[in-house]
Parts: C-alpha cells; structure tokens; sequence
DNA sequence: TTCCCGGCGG
DNA sequence: CCGCCGGGAA
C-alpha cells in the first residue's frame, strides 16, 4: 500500500463524519446516498436522503411508486433527470434483477443514471471491489499532491486520474480508501484556502504551503466563453497627421494605440459617424476569450463629438505601439 | 448580483 | 461537449 493510502485512511479513521449511508452494507441504501450526493452537499442532501428511505424503505416499494410521488419528494434538489432515472433503475433491477442490486462493476454502470464515479462507489461500498471513485474532491487531491497539470476537463487528464486512483486503491479495504479519498477532500484539502499546517500529507504533498500552486490546480480547461465585441474604427487622416488614440483601462491591448473607435453592442455603424463615414474593410479578430467584429470607415472629418483622439505626425506613426488587428488593417488597405 | 461548481445523458 | 439545477462564494 502506499504511503499517500495509509495516511489519508488513517486520517479517515480519526476524522470521518458520521453518516448513516456509511454504517450500511444494503446497496439500495448506498445506491440512493450516491445518486443524492450527485452535484449535491452532504448538508443538502441528508434530509432527502432520510426522507426517502423512509418513504421507500426498500428497492421494490421505489420501484412501484408513481414517477411522480418521487418527483414530489425530490422536489428542490435540483437536477430532476436523477429522480427519473432512480426509478427506472429501480423498476429494471426489480424486474430483471429480482430485486437484487447487480453486485458487478460491469452491471451496475450500465443502470440509467449511474456513471463511473456511482458505479465505482456503489462497487467498493456495497460489494468491496476494487474500483476508485473519481469525483472532483480526488482531482483537487490528486492534482496537489502530485503535482499534476494535465487539465481535468479533458479525455486525457480524466483517463490518467483514473488510471492514478485505480493504481492507489488498496486491494484490501477498498471501501475505506474511497471514503477516505472523499471525506479528505470535503474537509481538509479544500478548493480554497486548504490548511496545510494541520494536513497530514504536508510531509510528502508536492503542492503543500505552496499557495499558488495550489490555486491553480486542479487544471482545467474552461469553457472559453467566448465574448463578442464590436469595435468601429474611423481612419482619419490628412496631409501630413493621422488620429490615433491609446486604449486604456484593464482591457485588451491596454496602452497600445489605435484608430479612434466606438465599442458598440451589435454590428450597425454608431450613429455619430454613420453620415460621414463609410465602411472599407470588416474583419473578425480572434482572440482566445473574445471575438471582435472589427469595423474600419474613412472619414474626412477632423473632429468628431465623443470621440477622443489626437493627430500625430504621419512621419513618426511608426513610432507607435499598435495591435495585431490594427496591423491586419494597415496590411489590407496598402494593397 | 453574478460566477462557479458538478456526474450523467444525449 | 453541452444542458440539467440549486447552493454558496465572490
């Protein structure tokens, strides 16, 4: 066994909350905590628990409930497809199980609305089989403790955490490793702000007292929303001067310089230069958290109201720090 | 008030 | 890879 396995169980024993799905072995029990716990706290999640066993005390009589008197004791947790779900498991393990919960890993992912972070719980809970749960308290542990970067929100980064705890999981006492795992991640090793003074890992943990390390990690991805923006640039320029203008402010491009330009919420030209502008070159300027429609117009005015720029010296335009999309600009509009 | 989080199914 | 939902943090 591991040293990572043996301190975190043996922190497990001196530290583990009472619940009453934990003091059970019945997989009908464990089966309905787990499908609660689902994008659910244990402090939300206890009263539904409680309630339902007590209206559904065993699998049969959740089975022949209406879909909808479940619905109504489910009802303020969120996420209803869970309730659904339980009672279709339900009724299929009723009628082609007998009744009884499959007690194979392969069986039971296959049930509506367990994955395989439930299958692997209601596995080592209920049947003691060697299956580690994943669920995001491992990923933040996982991640720390051995320093690893590969984003969680991946295929790759799920497949070698998974791999990680499945190599960790003792084949001896899987159960306690699981609930270990978990119950460490709840309380001690905490997404912010974790206690590495009190951590019983702080000895061998790659990220510990290392607070920006552990900000960052576990890695993910994101879902790079993306915001759209419409920029309107006026070119203006004379003989001998051009406008330009430095962004400022905590934005994109912060202190580079730029035509003068309107940020407007849609794709219309701003009315306060629509009667003397007009539109020659439109481009999509890609950056990695936004997209901006960029419009440039040519404008033989020399001073426009609300907009704020200066003339400069055509000769030392060179001397100016501009953008890639400026640059993009300039490029098309010299052929 | 908005932002962020999360197992599973489609 | 996104939508499901509600709670808690920011």
């Amino acid at each position: 066994m591991t040293d990572f396995a043996l301190l975190i169980s043996d922190w497990y024993r001196l530290n583990a909350r009472e619940l009453p799905w934990r003091s059970t072995k019945n997989a009908y029990f464990i089966w309905l905590s787990e499908v609660i716990l689902q994008q659910t706290r244990v402090d939300q999640g206890m009263k539904y628990y409680l309630n339902l066993i007590e209206n559904y005390p065993n699998l049969k009589q959740l089975a022949d409930a209406d879909e909808e008197s479940i619905l109504k004791l489910w009802q303020g947790l969120g996420y209803y497809s869970r309730a659904r779900n339980l009672h279709k498991t339900a009724q299929q393990v009723r009628d082609e199980y007998q009744g009884e919960f499959p007690k194979t890993y392969s069986e039971i992912i296959q049930l509506k609305g367990i994955g395989p972070y439930t299958a692997a719980a209601i596995s080592s809970f209920a049947f003691d089989l060697p299956h580690a749960v994943v669920d995001g308290n491992v990923y933040r542990i996982l991640s720390r403790y051995y320093g690893i970067d590969e984003p969680i929100d991946s295929t790759q980064g799920k497949k070698t955490f998974q791999a990680l705890a499945d190599s960790l999981i003792p084949s001896s006492d899987p159960a306690l490793f699981n609930q270990a795992i978990m119950e460490f991640g709840a309380m001690q090793c905490i997404p912010n702000n974790p206690n590495c003074e009190s951590c019983v890992l702080n000895q061998s943990c790659f990220s510990a007292f290392n607070s920006e390390l552990i900000k960052k990690l576990p890695i993910k991805k994101g879902k790079t929303k993306v915001r759209k923006r419409y920029f309107h640039y006026l070119h203006i320029e004379n003989k001998h001067e051009i406008a330009l203008d430095q962004r400022t402010g905590k934005d994109v491009w912060e202190k580079l310089y730029e035509f003068p330009m309107i940020e407007s919420t849609d794709e219309s030209i701003p009315l306060i230069f629509a009667d003397s502008a007009q539109l020659i070159y439109q481009t999509k300027h890609i950056l990695s958290h936004q997209h901006i429609y960029a419009f440039f117009y040519t404008s033989d005015k020399s001073e426009i109201a609300g907009l704020d720029f200066k003339f400069v010296e055509k000769s030392h335009f060179e001397d100016y720090p501009i953008h890639r999309l400026m640059e993009k600009y300039l490029e098309s509009n010299s052929k």
